[in-house]
DNA sequence: GACAGAGGATTACATTTGTAGTCTATTAGG
DNA sequence: CCTAATAGACTACAAATGTAATCCTCTGTC
């Protein structure tokens, strides 16, 4: 595994929906997405381009496509985050935690989730 | 404020330069930049976009430009980081705070640090 | 005062991204 | 069997991005 492709932000949305639905007609994820942002063809480009990067594959099944996914969203997940930290954070991942629980909201329960696992982590 | 504008990637290299030194000129710029990765034109480039973005201004003196930023690094984090969140992890503060826990580097005091925080917030 | 060099302004150009439209072939229905 | 709807393939096209090169205008030097 050497080279992660480029995902942009409209082929998240795209790829968010057959994360969680896989695998699904180019249909289907248009039903999955909202129907007053998206256009069928729109949806249609974004998954022959993600074909193209690598990121999904089509098989044909009757008249039409089924897409499956061939990186994960946790793996997507780590390149982009990756990205995100040595760009914004300049590679620095206490300060962008700090970032995140100072500005994000965080329940009770989150930050309780939290400690606990900072305190397995500590150990 | 209403409107955060797009910073993207290799502004972003440009405005961490920036934010280190202000005010400078693109000469300056360029010197705290890789001479590798980067040549003036292009830090040159850059500097106009992003002062028609309105994210930096520039002010003439004697015969070079001197710019500064209008936007801190911490605003554009924040917005940078709302943006990563909802497009990566669907808006879940928590599952991404997991995420690096999981996935990054953190030492000894990090954890110590995010601990103490978390256990203020907590209160 | 003419010329060379420095820096900014303007222009260039391929790629990626967002957002579809059109063309074509296949398929279900009458 | 012929026809209309449909799904995919191919084409379009402007804006943003990465990466500069060229042109123009001072300004200091001989």
């Amino acid at each position: 595994m050497s080279n992660a492709p480029r995902i942009s932000d409209a082929e998240w949305e795209v790829m968010k929906a057959l994360w969680d639905h896989e695998p699904m007609t180019a249909v289907d994820v248009l039903a999955r997405l909202s129907h007053d942002l998206w256009k069928q063809k729109t949806v249609n480009t974004f998954l022959v381009r993600l074909e193209a990067k690598g990121v999904v594959e089509s098989k044909r099944e009757g008249r039409a496509n089924v897409y499956r996914s061939l990186l994960s969203e946790s793996e997507c997940r780590r390149v982009e985050g990756i990205q995100f930290l040595s760009k914004v954070f300049r590679g620095e991942v206490a300060p962008m935690m700090l970032h995140f629980i100072e500005n994000e909201e965080l329940s009770g329960d989150d930050i309780d989730e939290l400690r606990r696992i900072l305190e397995e982590k500590g150990k």
